[in-house]
DNA sequence: CACCATGTTCCTTG
DNA sequence: CCAAGGAACATGGT
C-alpha cells in the first residue's frame, strides 16, 4: 500500500474522520513500530489528545493533535513501510493478529497493523527533514533535479527511490514513470539529457497524479477486509482493480508492452526488480 | 524448501 | 565527507 499515490488517498479518507477526536486509551503492541522512543513517553504524549488535522509528506502521514486543555500542537509521524494499515474499526472488534498499535478514540479504534513491522507510527519527525521535493508540487522542477541526477553515476531507476531526491516514489512508480519518459532504467543518472530530465519530471507527476485519480474514485473498503490490488484494502474478489488496470510495465514480465507489443522485461537493480520495455526505454 | 514482496536504515568498503 | 553496495528488519504468498 506505500507509495506516494496510495498514501494520499489513505489521507484524504482519514482526514474528515479524525478531527475532533480524542485519545482515550493507547497500545503499543510492538514497541519497535514507536521506536525511536519507548511506550511510556509515547502514552503519556498521546493520551487525551484531539486530532486537529492530517497532511502527507513523501510516503509519510502527519497526524497533527492537540493536547487536552490547551493550544499546544504537535505531530504523529506514521509511515506505512512494505505492508502497514491505517485505518478505524468498531472499538468491539478483537485487534487484528499484526496489530502494532491500537488508539481508543470513543466509539471507534485507529488501528495501525502491519506483518511486517517495517512501517512507523512515532514522534519522531526527523525522516521528514531528508526528504526532497513533493513532486505535484512546484517545488519539484526539472532544474533542480537535474543538478542532483548529475552528481550520481548510479542507474537513474535507483536514484528515483531516493527520498532526498524526490520524495514518494517507490519500486512500483520508479518503473512506471520511466516507461512513461520512455527512458532506460539502467541510463546512468548523470547521462541524462536536459530534454530526458523534463520527460521524466513530467512522467513522475502524471505517474502518480493518476495513480491518486484512480485509487480516489476506485470503490475501496477502507474499514479492513482482504488486501486487493495495490491499495491494501477490501476489494471484491474478481472486480477490477488499479493494480491490473493500471500499471503499464511493473510485474508485467514476459507480457506484451502495451505501446509496442515486446516483451517486458524484469531485471534487478540495487536489489529490487525493475521492469521495462527494452524497444520503448531505449539506453540514449 | 526456494524465492519473491509496495521500504528504510545501518554498516562496510572504496 | 561522500557514493555505492549489501545486509538487516519480519512475515506471508506462491
Amino acid at each position: 500500500m506505500p507509495e506516494l499515490p496510495e498514501v494520499e488517498v489513505l489521507a484524504r479518507h482519514l482526514q474528515p474522520l479524525l478531527p475532533g477526536k480524542i485519545i482515550r486509551s493507547v497500545q503499543v503492541r510492538r514497541p519497535k513500530v514507536i521506536q525511536p522512543g519507548n511506550p511510556e513517553t509515547f502514552r503519556r504524549a498521546l493520551l487525551g489528545a484531539k486530532f486537529t488535522g492530517l497532511t502527507r509528506r513523501g510516503k509519510y502521514l502527519l497526524f497533527q493533535l492537540r493536547r487536552p486543555g490547551t493550544r499546544e500542537t504537535f505531530t504523529l509521524l506514521g509511515h506505512l513501510g512494505m505492508t502497514g494499515r491505517m485505518y478505524l474499526a468498531a472499538k468491539n472488534l478483537p485487534p487484528p493478529k499484526h496489530a502494532a498499535v491500537v488508539l481508543e478514540l470513543g466509539r471507534q479504534n485507529f488501528i495501525y497493523e502491519d506483518p511486517r513491522y517495517f512501517g512507523r507510527l512515532t514522534l519522531n519527525l526527523d525522516p521528514v527533514a531528508k526528504l526532497g521535493p513533493e513532486p505535484l508540487t512546484d517545488d519539484f522542477a526539472a532544474g533542480p533535479f537535474a543538478v542532483a541526477l548529475r552528481r550520481s553515476g548510479q542507474a537513474v531507476k535507483v536514484k528515483l527511490l531516493d527520498q532526498s531526491l524526490v520524495a514518494g516514489i517507490g519500486n512500483i512508480y520508479a518503473s512506471e514513470a520511466l516507461f512513461r519518459a520512455r527512458i532506460s532504467p539502467r541510463l546512468a543518472a548523470r547521462r541524462l539529457t536536459a530534454a530526458q530530465v523534463k520527460r521524466l519530471t513530467a512522467a513522475i507527476r502524471t505517474v502518480l497524479a493518476e495513480a491518486i485519480d484512480c485509487g480516489s474514485t476506485l470503490p475501496l473498503n477502507f474499514g479492513g477486509g482482504p488486501a486487493g490490488g495495490l491499495f491494501y484494502f477490501g476489494h471484491t474478489p474478481g472486480a477490477p482493480d488499479f493494480y491490473t488496470e493500471r500499471l503499464c510495465v511493473y510485474d508485467r514480465a514476459g507480457q506484451p508492452c502495451l505501446r509496442c507489443g515486446h516483451a517486458i522485461r524484469r531485471i534487478v537493480q540495487a536489489a529490487r526488480s525493475t521492469f521495462f520495455c527494452p524497444q520503448c526505454q531505449r539506453k540514449m
